[in-house]
Parts: structure tokens; C-alpha cells; sequence
DNA sequence: CCCGGAAAAT
DNA sequence: ATTTTCCGGG
């Protein structure tokens, strides 16, 4: 209700606000890395190292300084800090790259971003046939919507579930389906995906679904690999990106190199041509309606997301089918409404599919980590355990149980998306100013193994599959009839899936930044940097980051926003450091605005914000 | 340095 | 739920 409100748009509330929990949605340590290694200023404290999601910390002390700054914890060393990035062990969020100081990796593999929500293959199937080039195919069968009872799905453990907070089944949706998808196949969905357009159907996207809900078909890894090796072959395939050492790490101590690739074979070029275009403006008329290209452009969306954060690439995830919301076109808010299928019925996702659970999940869901040591007990005891079967822990499906997923959407990515017309993305006004940007991540699950690393074998799974997948929900809207009880199970088996393959791109940091013209705006603003100099500069930003693209429309729409924006940011107050330059109050001029205001937004994301 | 347990704080 | 503190042990 409150929000959005009439526009339109709607999107889930979570995105704004997420549930209230009352301490938990400041900004993560995990985020706050990110933001930090995708800027440049900040890249003699911290930067992209070696090849997946290494990173350096270069300077422990001023990036415990930043993140204290953050969290208005002066008392903040890198010690604490360290350990607060421990703790992601665990979580999967992180490991360690042994051997190497200060250097972690973030899992990508189990990371991902989930920018535009609504993706999910399920939507656009059905919603837009004709749309659906390729990809979307299977649309019609498999879709997968929320379940309406979702919670138990996701959390089987039963612990939590999340909570009742407002989640759409879109974010589930997202954080599950396609999260869970996405860290395996994930990888290689993506590479397929690029490859069936480029080269034209493939077998279509059968093969998503396939991979999601249970059915391994061919995504196996024989197969992927098959696919990657044409299409990546011809990429010029990963490559090795810099030498760094991620391996020669590994090769002392444990890591092992992924099979994979670390490097990852990105290429720029291999994206496409596709520019974004900082105006973008999806607005009106925009929509959705995508064709091959548009699918490409989808992906490369979420490609280029995944570079502004420098990131590797891995992560991507591709939906094989996108789905497209059209914020404008929808004037109920999903929240209320959402079942208003109409909508829905024939487009989109939406979100809000079903009603019927609007329940609110959170999403993330925490792993259950199992702690190496106990893995380790556990060898002890038992001895080896399968190798896959470390799983053993995980109970049935063990490995790739669990997910947890987060969700924002935000900044960064955002350029991406628009480009592309497709309105996706939450926006969330304001508020939050330390929210920032909030990405939405999910993790998923690996499993074990990963330790070492990456995933990579752990095909298997499936084969079991079970039978019955899951969730095509979609014709519930209100009478609810299928509902039987049994997508639950899906995901989590499911969203094993099989080994991701090698992806592409390679992490070198600098060279996305080639590939992306976006990027950047930064903040600068260092509160007070102490006695470092790097404060960083600022530098022009170009980009417009989704957030604020739909901020502004908002803007012109709404513009409590505005208001609220500045509200909070008003504390500030303290000229401080952050100072500068943001005065959003206009409140016509929506080009100038959001530019201010993207800005502003950048700027205010890191640094701090005075406490 | 790095690792985690534990307790407290948020 | 996550992070901050504190801390003993490699």
C-alpha cells in the first residue's frame, strides 16, 4: 500500500522496506565491500584481484575506517571487520583465498544479483507469448510461480521462515527460482542462453526449464560444456585473465581452481553492442516486448550488473525467459491487487501473482552452513564421506539446499536495465539512504564443496528429480487450483543444479569498465577520511542507475519521494562531508533531477553519511 | 594474520 | 539476523 502506490509500479514492498526486522536491514558488510571494489577511488584501499571474485584489501585499516564510518563504529579495526567477513564464510557469501593476505573471493557462484525482479522465467512464457522469442518457450511450461506457500518451500528447515514480511512471491520468485537456478546453471544457462540467440534457438530454452525444475536434460555438464565449447569457443573463451594468482594460491593450498574457468570468458565483445543508454527511458511505451535481441539485451543486463560491481560474471544468471514488467502499465499495485491478474494473466509476472501468498517471506534464507569443522568431525568420525555425499549433511538433497536470497535492485545494475526497456526493478524510494543500493543478491546454496571452490561437479543431484515440479502456478490466481502440494520440494532439489560451467568474463576489473560506459558516479565524500589521502574524487557520473532512473520517475509521477528523500537526507545536516552538492528539491526538472539525484545517491552510499 | 566461539549490541 | 567485541589458539 503505501508506496508506490498508484503508479503503477509496484513493486513489492520489500523492496522498499523490507521487513522490518528491527536490526537487520542496515547495510551489509558484504555489500559495502562491493560498492567499495566498484570504485575506483577506492581501489587503492580495495580492489578486484586475481580472478573470480578475488579481492585485495589493501589497505585493512582505511577500509575498516570506511566500513566503521558506515556503521558509526569508530572503534572499527580490521580485525572486527575480519571478522564480520568471516562470518560469510559460512554464509557462502565469501572464502578466504588462503594463502594470500587480505585477499577474499566472493562466491559468486552462490551469489547472485538479482537486479531486475521480475525476471524469472516463469512470467513472460505465458504473459507474452509472442514475445517470447526463444527463450521464454518453455514459458508455458514450466513457469514456476510461487507456490503459495512458499515459505515452507524455501525453508524447509523450518526455522524460519521468513518472515512475514512482505515479500511478493516475485521476490520468492526470484530469489528461488531463478536464484537457485542460477547458481548452477545458472552460469551456464547464461552462456546458453546468449549462444541459442546468437545462434538462433538452440534448443531453445527447453533447457531452462528443464534446469530448474528438475529435469536435467541436457543441461548436463557434458552438454554445457558441449554448448560452451561452441559458443565460448569461439569467444576466445575465457582466458585467463590476469595472472593474478587466484590458482597459484590454490595450488598451495586448497582451492581448487574451479574446472572452470575462473576467467571466465566475457569478453566485451562478446556482449553485445548494446548500450546503455543513459538516458533510457522506458518509460512510456517502452515495455516489453522483446524479441531475440531483446532477450540478449536482457542478459546482458544482467551481465553488465554484474560488472558494475566488477564482478565477475559468473553470477549472472540468466533467465531464460524475462519477464518484463511494465510498471507504468500496471496501475494497481501489486500489493494490494495483486491478484489482479489481469494483468498478470496475460502478462507478466509481476509480481504479484498470487495472492494467495502475498505472504511475505523474507528472503534469505541462511544457509545452514555447516561449519568445516564440522564437516570436518564429521570426516573424522565417518572418514571420508562421499565426496558428494558430504552432503550427507545436508540431508537429502544436501547440497544445494539452501538459498538465501536478497534482493535489491539497485543502483548499479540499473543502467542496464532500463536500457533494455524493461522497467523492472524496484526502485526504492528513497528512504534508505544507506540503503543504497541494494542489490539484490542471492545467494544460493552450494554446497559443500565449496571450499574449495566453485561448484562444479555436482551434477548429480537431479537425477533423482522428483518428479512433479513445481510450481506453474501460474493459472492460480484466485481459485487456486493447482496448488498441490508439491512444488516445494523443487527448489530446493532442483535448484541445484548441475555444474556451472565456465562463464565468461574475466574479473580483470578494469576491463569491464571498458565494456561498460556506465558505471561510475561516484560519491566521494569521504567523511571524514582521516589521515588518508585517498579520498577519492569524484568524477563525473554519467550513468544513471536504475534507482534513480525510477526515481525520477516516480518524481514526475509521485513525488512524496522527493520529499522523503530529502527528509533523510536533510539530518545530515553537518555539511560534513557529504555535503555537496545535492539538493534534490527540484522537483520538475526530471532530467537535472535525477541526475541530482543519482548522484546524491552515489554519493551517499558509501561514505557515509554522518552517523 | 587468520580462525572461530561466545556474548553483547543493534 | 547480523555485526561488534573480546579473545584464545594456530
Amino acid at each position: 500500500m503505501k508506496t508506490p502506490g498508484e503508479t503503477g509500479f509496484a513493486f513489492p514492498e520489500w523492496a522498499y522496506k523490507p521487513e522490518s526486522s528491527p536490526g537487520s536491514r542496515q547495510i551489509q558488510l558484504w555489500h559495502f565491500i562491493l560498492e567499495l571494489l566498484r570504485k575506483e577511488e577506492y581501489h587503492d584501499v580495495i580492489a578486484w584481484q586475481g580472478d573470480y571474485g578475488e579481492f585485495v584489501i589493501k589497505d585493512p585499516d582505511e577500509v575498516a575506517r570506511l566500513w566503521g564510518a558506515r556503521k558509526c563504529k569508530p572503534q572499527m579495526n580490521y580485525d572486527k571487520l575480519s571478522r564480520a567477513l568471516r562470518y560469510y564464510y559460512n554464509k557462502r557469501i565469501l572464502h578466504k583465498t588462503k594463502g594470500k593476505r587480505f585477499t577474499y573471493k566472493f562466491n559468486f557462484n552462490k551469489l547472485v544479483l538479482v537486479n531486475y525482479p521480475f525476471i524469472d522465467m516463469g512470467s513472460a512464457g505465458v504473459g507474452v507469448p509472442q514475445s517470447a522469442p526463444p527463450v521464454p518457450t518453455g514459458a508455458v511450461s514450466h513457469f514456476r510461480f510461487p507456490p503459495s506457500t512458499p515459505s515452507e518451500v524455501l525453508s524447509p528447515s523450518s526455522e524460519e521462515l521468513r518472515s512475514p514480511g512482505s515479500f511478493s512471491s516475485m521476490a520468492r520468485r526470484l530469489a528461488r527460482g531463478s536464484v537457485s537456478d542460477c547458481s548452477d546453471g545458472t552460469s551456464a544457462n547464461s552462456e546458453i542462453d546468449e549462444g541459442s540467440l546468437g545462434v538462433g534457438t538452440a534448443e531453445e530454452r527447453v533447457p531452462e526449464r528443464g534446469f530448474r525444475s528438475a529435469v536435467p536434460p541436457r543441461l548436463t555438464h557434458e552438454a554445457l560444456y558441449r554448448m560452451y565449447g561452441n559458443h565460448v569457443g569461439h569467444r576466445g573463451h575465457r582466458a585467463h585473465p590476469e595472472p593474478l594468482s587466484p590458482f597459484a594460491s590454490a595450488g598451495s593450498g586448497l582451492l581448487a581452481p574451479p574446472p572452470l574457468s575462473p576467467a571466465l570468458p566475457v569478453t566485451a565483445g562478446t556482449h553485445l553492442p548494446y548500450t546503455p543508454s543513459p538516458t533510457l527511458s522506458p518509460m512510456p511505451g517502452s515495455i516489453f516486448s522483446f524479441s531475440a535481441e531483446d532477450m540478449q539485451r536482457y542478459l546482458q543486463a544482467h551481465t553488465q550488473s554484474v560488472y558494475n560491481y566488477h564482478l565477475s560474471p559468473r553470477a549472472l544468471f540468466h533467465y531464460p525467459n524475462v519477464v518484463v514488467p511494465q510498471p507504468q502499465r500496471l496501475e494497481k499495485p501489486l500489493q494490494s491487487t495483486a491478484e489482479r491478474p489481469s494483468v498478470l494473466t496475460h502478462s507478466y509476472p509481476l509480481a504479484p501473482a498470487d495472492d494467495a501468498h502475498h505472504t511475505p517471506f523474507k528472503f534469505k534464507l541462511q544457509p545452514p552452513p555447516l561449519g568445516r569443522k564440522q564437516q570436518r568431525e564429521a570426516q573424522g568420525h565417518q572418514g571420508s564421506l562421499g565426496s558428494s555425499s558430504s552432503s550427507a549433511l545436508g540431508s537429502s538433497l544436501s547440497f544445494g539446499s539452501d538459498l538465501s536470497s536478497g534482493i535489491v535492485s539497485n543502483s548499479s545494475s540499473s543502467g542496464s536495465l532500463n536500457s533494455t526497456g524493461l522497467p523492472k526493478i524496484k526502485v526504492e524510494p528513497i528512504s534508505d539512504i544507506e540503503s543504497e543500493e541494494e542489490v539484490e543478491v542471492t545467494d544460493i546454496s552450494d554446497d559443500e564443496g565449496d571450499e574449495r571452490d566453485e561448484e562444479f561437479f555436482s551434477a548429480h543431484r537431479r537425477d533423482h528429480h522428483h518428479h512433479h515440479h513445481h510450481h506453474h502456478i501460474f493459472g492460480r490466481q484466485s481459485n487456486g487450483i493447482s496448488a498441490p502440494p508439491q512444488y516445494d520440494d523443487s527448489e530446493e532439489d532442483v535448484f541445484k543444479a548441475p555444474a556451472p560451467p565456465p562463464l565468461f568474463g574475466a574479473p580483470s576489473s578494469s576491463s569491464f569498465r571498458g565494456t561498460m560506459p556506465t558505471v561510475k558516479s561516484e560519491p566521494d565524500t569521504p567523511p571524514a577520511s582521516s589521515g588518508h589521502g585517498h579520498t577519492p574524487l569524484p568524477s563525473p557520473s554519467q550513468c544513471i542507475p536504475l534507482k534513480l532512473r525510477f526515481k525520477r520517475r516516480w518524481d514526475q509521477e509521485q513525488h512524496t519521494e522527493e520529499a522523503e528523500d530529502k527528509k533523510v537526507r536533510g539530518d545530515k545536516k553537518n555539511g560534513e562531508s557529504a555535503g555537496i552538492e545535492r539538493e534534490e528539491s527540484e522537483s520538475s526538472a526530471p532530467h537535472k533531477l535525477s541526475a541530482e539525484l543519482h548522484r546524491a545517491a552515489a554519493q551517499l552510499s558509501l561514505e557515509n553519511k554522518d552517523c
